[in-house]
DNA sequence: GTTAAAATAGAATGAACGTTCTATCTAAAA
DNA sequence: TTTTAGATAGAACGTTCATTCTATTTTAAC
């Protein structure tokens, strides 16, 4: 991947997090990123494309920062102020993902917002790449420990969601302590 | 209230709903509502007010939606398979919620939605208006059960956003029955 | 029935949209 | 050194945006 298509997608990520897809258009996306308009269709055929590899890419990131922090927190306890030990893999799979609301979501979650404005064609390209980010997230959560029944992973996937919404308009530290009270509620 | 003007605003909510704030224009929702463009602005000074005016009559209607079917499931212990009774005002939330979900809201909360594509700007009035209803809403929850603490009502808030966020992926039937069963869980 | 004010339809405005075009520049292959 | 292909900057295209203007019609008061 050429240096300048890592700007690009950069850049187009964080103003499409922080103004909307619909709000930010192509012109502020290359002039932010200091590339020309022409190499953008370069790369990418439509600003289509170019939202459908923002979200691959977060996707990507996202999965990553998970896989990594439930790794970090079964080696340290810090999920929860219990004595209860590095906890089970859902505890930490919760854990990691309020660690991702402080250092990356505090506007909610990317892939609903992408879902949210172009789900007025339900077959729309974008909206099928959400459907399948959340149908792949909650086969990563049920793998995750596999003793679990499937209505204890979508219950958990329902404490993520509520976590990522909740801390857009109430501090995020109450929420990361509710959410992992209420993990070790229902998990334990 | 002139009954143009209640057009107006039905038809604004539905497609502000269904398309996102930004992807809809006012010309959209004028031709859709049967009105003039310049009747759209004698009655609102520009999209923004129009956007606060469809967001305050929502919350008048959740809330209204809340309050009435908090009192029927009182009545009706159909929030819940259990034979615990009607239930406590926290799980009859719940269970308005979920129904509310059902009927209105398949695809997320609009207040976020607002808050999401007009965020960049804190100060903003859409999304002040916003940070508002989400406060009210909470104060709302704590005062149906004054006896529970502020965690709790934080986690009961967490829950509800979860289920709307989820339900947008998932099936809502199995939303649902996590959701109360959670709710049991966590508040009985 | 006349008059004053409000509401109407639809065009006009200037800016921004996604996309394409053009003409210049860069850099390796011959 | 010349050739060739791709990358570049930025204007141009036709459309749509929020907002304003104009000219006509409706409504209510006297």
């Amino acid at each position: 991947m050429s240096a300048k298509k890592e700007d690009l997608l950069h850049v187009a990520e964080i103003l499409f997090y922080n103004h909307g897809f619909h709000a930010i258009g192509l012109k502020k996306i290359v002039s932010e990123s200091g590339i020309a308009m022409m190499t953008l269709y370069n790369h990418f055929p439509s600003k289509d494309h170019l939202v459908i590899e923002v979200l691959k890419r977060r996707e990507e990131r996202y999965m990553d920062h998970l896989r990594f922090f439930i790794d970090f927190f079964k080696y340290n306890g810090e999920y929860a102020e219990s004595d209860s030990g590095p906890g089970s893999p859902f505890l930490r799979i919760a854990a990691a993902h309020c660690r991702w609301l402080n250092d990356y979501a505090a506007k909610g979650c990317l892939f609903l917002r992408a879902k949210e404005e172009y789900g007025a064609e339900p077959e729309h390209p974008i909206v099928l790449q959400v459907d399948e980010h959340k149908h792949r997230l909650r086969e990563f959560v049920q793998s995750a420990e596999p003793s679990r029944s499937p209505e204890e992973t979508l219950r958990l996937c329902l404490l993520l969601e509520g976590s990522t919404a909740l801390a857009e308009s109430e501090n995020l530290e109450q929420v990361t302590r509710e959410t992992l009270f209420m993990a070790e509620r229902l998990f334990a």
